[in-house]
DNA sequence: CACAATTCAATTGTGCACAACTTATACACG
DNA sequence: CGTGTATAAGTTGTGCACAATTGAATTGTG
């Protein structure tokens, strides 16, 4: 018989289960400004510089247009987001908040505390947990 | 203008990137099993133990019926399962794994060797990033 | 200038994740 | 015994992820 491989032991289950579980403590929080939990980032990216391409937004994200065409639509229909087709490049759509866009951000300043506090870690050991994830995330995007 | 949080400080986002990666890094591994990654752990679980009911399958995964009950009909479609409704309690359905099921488990012996290797992680950081994790997993599930 | 190669966004199709609901079976209690 | 309650699995509907393809606009090169 083989050594199986054991669920218990998989990092990669690790991640994927303490992913969903973050995000599950997001969503009564996001679902106070009516989003979900990518739109969210798509927000957060927004709220730091704007207007941004598609491609842009998918490069900070590591999305893809399949993924943000539609998610894109979404806030545009919730009024949050402008997609404008750019004069000078045909191609890019530039995305533009609307008022109701970027006054969504002082309603959303609070939420990365409550997942600091529900952690149960240290401030030093988020920080380290950061900094791991963040090493392994980039060496993960190179062996590829 | 508001302290609007920021996009590269979030652990969410880390943990999130961090597990699309690693899944994204097992995808041409699993595909050589005709795997998606859930349903990899679907087998995991099975090549523990066996059989199992989908509720049994689902706490050990975090997952519920809606995930589970079409990704076993896919497993089962595969040849890799199969569904028996319990005599003793015919709410219950069984997943058994078929000869093909379990002898899939030696195939999938070395694969997460390689999630390791590509890591860019020594093994002490990899340990303790898994027991952060499970710690972060599980404070995040009792404060809902 | 012509036209091939590239780039950007959108679309299509598959498969999770999860909430809400449905159906069927088992169990508990008066 | 009968009826209400709980439980198991499945279904429906929405919204990601991601691969593959498409179509339109731009850029590079002869």
């Amino acid at each position: 018989m083989t050594d199986a491989p054991r669920l218990d032991r998989q990092v990669c289950f690790a991640l994927y289960s303490a992913s969903r579980a973050a995000t599950a403590l997001y969503r009564p929080l996001l679902d106070e400004l009516g989003l979900t939990y990518p739109q969210y980032l798509v927000m957060l990216v927004l709220w730091e510089d704007e207007p941004r391409g598609v491609k842009e937004l998918g490069g900070e994200l590591g999305l893809d247009s399949g993924t943000l065409s539609p998610l894109l639509k979404r806030l545009e229909s919730l009024g949050l987001v402008e997609r404008r087709r750019s004069g000078e490049d045909e191609r890019r759509v530039a995305i533009h908040l609307t008022p109701a866009g970027s006054a969504l951000s002082s309603k959303a300043g609070g939420i990365p505390q409550r997942l600091a506090e529900a952690a149960g870690l240290s401030a030093e050991e988020l920080d380290q947990l950061h900094s791991t994830l963040e090493r392994l995330t980039s060496a993960l995007h190179q062996s590829r």
